[in-house]
DNA sequence: ACTGTGACACTGG
DNA sequence: ACCAGTGCCACAG
């Protein structure tokens, strides 16, 4: 088998999964965030997408820009039932990023040079 | 192919 | 705080 070609949207999608993953417990992001961290700035939506089809992930951990749960419904409650177990902390109705924004370390969109040593 | 929709982000009034 | 418009990408009808 294999596979006749791989869009390349295919591995951008897959480093978003890995991004979610890598969110440690206590700790939240964006979708915006998560999008760029993947080195996709602006597919946020994209990012929601991934939630939503693959499961086993900490799907709670990500919110709006803001730390705003866009979540509606029950579902909404529910993130915020899980991310306050996990011992976040919420400001009003959005999360306390200053708090529990978790910094990405890598990857970085590809800027044109300009590279410190 | 076009349109509408979506757990979005950002700007402006 | 709320709503409207615009940009972004992918998918369903």
């Amino acid at each position: 088998m294999n596979r006749p070609a791989e869009p390349g949207s295919q591995e951008k999608r897959n480093r978003i999964i890995r991004c979610i993953r890598s969110l440690p417990r206590g700790k939240v992001s964006s979708y915006g965030a998560v999008a760029a961290a993947a080195g996709w700035q602006g597919a946020a939506r994209q990012v929601v997408r991934v939630l939503n089809q693959v499961p086993g992930l900490p799907w709670h951990r990500v919110v709006g820009a803001g730390g705003a749960i866009k979540i509606p419904g029950e579902d909404g409650a529910e993130q915020r039932f899980r991310l306050r177990m996990e011992g976040v902390t919420f400001r009003g109705a959005r999360v306390d990023m200053a708090k529990h924004e978790h910094r990405f370390s890598a990857p970085r969109a590809k800027r044109k040079r300009k590279t410190r040593t």
